[in-house]
DNA sequence: ATCTATTCATAACT
DNA sequence: TAGTTATGAATAGAT
């Protein structure tokens, strides 16, 4: 990337070397920045140039970092560094988190509309704008759950109406079978009535059936449509 | 970079944010080391992700990189000493802060609307009617400090007019005074003019000086009810 | 994981 | 040392 391409190695002229470093270095560390920003993650990142000059990102504190890095590249850093001074660091790690838990229970009291004494009328319009955004997303958020959810149900009571046609065509299917059946039943015997009456009382009940399942849909529908308002 | 340009703000998609955790760490390393190359600079790099995932580059060994860091910081943390339990016992305990920590982050995103991927409809319509009373009891707060700082304003206003009163009254009383010496001079001298035209022009901005304290004070107060809504 | 349209980073130049 | 620009890289979103 640049007017040309260059190969990964070291850079011989020094003046080159030294205006590479300074750009890259800057590169790296914004990246590491949006990187710790985008995915929450904790960023150490230390530099020193070949002249010998530090430079450095957190995303935190580099102490916070590399206490917890020596602490997950296995647990025999206690004779590498410190071991008085770990447990202080620890200590002082407990006092920072109950701090933050502290912030962090209070901030939730206040977004839950308790504990608003000694707050300004600034401080609490801004949480009260907060608050209606909170709302909002979360309102268009379950609406988009449950126009998902209708849309399922929609599609199941297509593939119902579709099996109630089907079992439908079959039941008439039956019904003709039975009514040829008869048919020869009553010229192989003399009476040729008592047919016509069970037939149109076959039929009503398939009809019936499959308008009970559509209505049953739709007032599911209308139920969960509800929930929302 | 990339088919649209993104906020460099934290990625509330979970899948997202892993999936753009991954390739930027990559890229971010790849950085690293090619400065490193490049410049022949010492380059430590600990990344930390959400879920506490270690991920790590250097151009040597972190150890050295990390040391001289501490010397470059001239941090002077050398003495050997006890307690190992000691620091265990913090351990455990920075482990359950920060456990109560993400909770409470997690809780504090949801009250703000973000996060909401996995909530079901029953959870959104909790949060939802949460927040309602939430805003309830804040706007609730809010008219209560709008209503004393009216309250207040309108003390001040009655004081202010008091004091114009018996200013007004201190300036009619010293208009009088003035007439009389006036009277007294022209007595004395032969002319008796160029008296009432000076005196209507001092009991005039007597009266107007007392009407824009008045309308100042409502000005006032209408601006504060605006921010109400 | 792979692909591609875009945005970004930066090598060379000024 | 800082600013500009042409070009190669990185990557967001889609597959």
């Amino acid at each position: 990337m640049g007017r040309g391409k260059i190969a990964i190695e070291r850079i011989d002229n020094r003046t080159n070397r030294q205006v590479t470093f300074s750009k890259r270095r800057s590169g790296l560390m914004k990246k590491a920045r949006e990187l710790a920003i985008l995915c929450d993650a904790h960023i150490g990142l230390i530099v020193f140039s070949c002249t010998g000059r530090l430079y450095e990102f957190t995303s935190s504190s580099m102490k916070t970092i590399i206490e917890r890095y020596q602490g997950a590249r296995e647990e025999n850093n206690c004779q590498l560094l410190n071991p008085i001074s770990e447990a202080k660091f620890w200590k002082m790690e407990v006092a920072t988190l109950r701090q933050q838990v502290q912030n962090l229970q209070n901030n939730n009291r206040q977004l839950m509309g308790e504990e608003l004494s000694g707050l300004t009328i600034r401080d609490l319009q801004f949480l009260q704008s907060q608050l209606e955004m909170s709302l909002q997303s979360i309102r268009k958020k379950k609406e988009h759950l449950l126009a998902e959810e209708i849309m399922q149900l929609n599609q199941k009571g297509i593939v119902l109406q579709k099996k109630n046609v089907e079992l439908k065509n079959e039941v008439s299917i039956a019904h003709e079978h039975k009514i040829e059946l008869q048919k020869k039943l009553s010229r192989e015997s003399t009476s040729g009535d008592g047919d016509r009456a069970s037939g149109s009382s076959d039929r009503a009940p398939g009809r019936s059936t499959a308008n009970d399942a559509a209505e049953h849909i739709s007032l599911a529908l209308s139920i969960e449509g509800h929930v929302d308002e």
